[in-house]
DNA sequence: TGATTTTATCGACACTGTGTTGATTTAACA
DNA sequence: TGTTAAATCAACACAGTGTCGATAAAATCA
């Protein structure tokens, strides 16, 4: 019934493999075959589980989102917009690992995305001044991959800005641009 | 000396092999073996002037480089920054085909970073107003991802908004924004 | 023009990764 | 403990890679 515990653990071993090969190298060069042996499992039984690397990308993207979610929807009950923006910033610094292996392996444009709007979701969504004036898309795809660029920036620079600097300085990017379109 | 025209002509169908099948399908997906049944050429010969796609890629930009270097060398000597950025935007739509292909193959950050910066290239450099005053690195950042997203999506929109309005709203905000950072 | 050099072609090679098979072993769990 | 589900194993045909040495074609120039 659903996943047992014994299938649960070989796709986490699995998923486990190519983050860990991701951080060597970049996604599109890591081989199937790579990913077993990282994982110390029979190639046949990837097949069981996935079709192709890009499947179990997914499955590590998804799990990702599921757990911010999770994490959010507790948190971040009632904070004004600019906290919000401080605390993703926060979850992603605690994240590093996952987060910076994911931004530095060129993925997919779909992928990117996700993760682009995963890391501004609250915001995006729920913080009446910044979306709620902003019905032109382009203005939401100028801010989701500017403030998803430099996000993406900060981490690789080992988080040299302090959370509330960073939060500040692309709320204010974002912000008071809006009003004057 | 330097390259004869018959070499010229069998890189020139090399590019353009490329082209056409990143019309297809992802970058990623393409096969030597496909790009020279596509050029009508041998696969040896292909070895002959690359080591792999990646080279052919490189070429094919910076070649793409070259000719908006020429381009905007002689055109836009003295423009002030919105009407660089509204020529800007009118080359990319007169070069339509080969700008969708490059922004729409999923290619590698290092790539996609320099057809950004090469489509913003004279205004960030030259342009006082939005330049000068950003020696803040993620200033930066958000302006060139934030701008190039944007008209990236314009392109895939089917230039849905004409040239100046898309670049008054770029413009404004990137510009806006500065002077209050 | 014919001789020379450069460039493209051809066939073949060993090698790596892919995706699928059926038979077998291992481990969960009721 | 016996039954069921999952992982393993060996083997398969197949596609793409990168590299040969030998040959053919075509540009260059004496």
């Amino acid at each position: 019934m659903a996943d047992s515990r014994r299938t649960e653990m070989t796709k986490f071993l699995f998923r486990t493999a190519l983050i860990e090969l991701m951080q060597e190298k970049p996604y599109h060069k890591i081989t199937i075959k790579e990913i077993c042996e990282q994982a110390d499992l029979n190639r046949t039984t990837f097949y069981l589980h996935y079709s192709d690397q890009n499947q179990l990308l997914k499955d590590i993207v998804s799990r990702l989102e599921e757990e911010t979610a999770k994490h959010f929807s507790s948190e971040t009950g009632n904070c004004d917009g600019i906290e919000k923006l401080i605390k993703h910033l926060e979850y992603i610094k605690e994240n590093e690992k996952i987060y910076r292996t994911l931004m530095g392996s060129n993925l997919d444009d779909s992928i990117r995305v996700k993760i682009f709007k995963n890391m501004l979701s609250d915001i995006n969504v729920k913080n009446p001044e910044w979306t709620s004036r902003v019905e032109n898309p382009y203005v939401q795809t100028f801010i989701v991959f500017g403030c998803g660029s430099s996000i993406f920036q900060w981490i690789e620079n080992g988080f040299d800005l302090d959370t509330k600097t960073l939060a500040t300085l692309l709320y204010n990017l974002g912000n008071t641009a809006l009003p004057q379109i």
